[in-house]
DNA sequence: CTTGATGCAAAATATTTGCATGCTC
DNA sequence: GAGCATGCAAATATTTTGCATCAAG
């Protein structure tokens, strides 16, 4: 995983480079993206941080205008399938894909050269300046298969 | 491509056997998302049928109904990327993948066999049982890397 | 000091729900 | 007919915006 310095100091770059103002909230946000594994809502960052710091004057508009921030300039992403509404994940880290068990929740973390190798090609042949992709296999993990049966 | 007439006889086997009713306003809306490649937010759903169909008497709430039926039924899909709100797309086409702009908006979809084949063999390596998975490539498209410069 | 950032509340959007009525089955 | 589906409008939820004030550079 990115070391947390790293990420600041990759922010801080961006904001001067573009004369934007570095702020508490934009870092706590982001601190926040760093510190919680998976997907939030807007809704769920403030909580997080009123949480953790609840001297912290902070309102969900900055949530939403730093979000937007971060994900234009790569820093975040975000995310919506299915039911849930959009959720926002750290960009930057260290790639990972996901099997994912439709059964019991189960996560399996993989990485597999050659797809990741194919995928730089696909994004190659569309003329695609690749940033970050997502990989989820869906499935039964063995012991569910068991189960059902 | 699969045939309407087979996808239509499947909306209706579910519908059928969850002792659902067949509508008209439910049949409009999987003959739009056939009809038209591409994802299309509930709101442009509403507008395509209101424009093939000046007469019919069908409101937003329908829409939205039908759309989350049709993808709990695995019939659609729906999926949200950078600034657009969610979009849905018609399920069981040949499968396909994205390439998501965080840019624009933009979605390009792709195919690539390699990829395929080397999402089943890990499925197979950790013994899952898949039954679908996901996969989206995020970046910049060729227009918007040139805007950026 | 200048300029962008923030919180707040209001506004704009998007989505869901209750209910009387209309349609399938 | 019975019961689900629909449209409509109201209720919610989500996201954006205007503006006075604050604070980073």
């Amino acid at each position: 995983m990115l070391n947390y310095q790293l990420l600041l100091e990759e922010f801080k770059r961006i904001l001067k480079e573009k004369r934007l103002k570095f702020t508490k909230q934009r870092e706590l946000i982001l601190q926040t993206l760093y510190e919680n594994e998976g997907h939030f809502s807007p809704e769920e960052i403030l909580s997080l941080i009123r949480e953790k710091m609840p001297n912290i004057k902070i309102g969900i508009a900055t949530i939403y205008r730093t979000l937007a921030l971060l994900e234009e300039q790569g820093l975040a992403y975000s995310i919506s399938l299915g039911k849930e509404g959009k959720k926002y994940e750290l960009g930057l880290k260290t790639h990972h894909d996901h099997l994912v068990c439709i059964g019991c929740g189960k996560i399996i973390e993989f990485f597999d050269e050659v797809i990741e190798a194919r995928q730089e090609e696909v994004a190659k042949r569309f003329n695609f300046l690749m940033q970050e992709h997502i990989m989820q296999l869906r499935g039964l993990c063995s012991e569910c298969q068991k189960k059902k049966k």
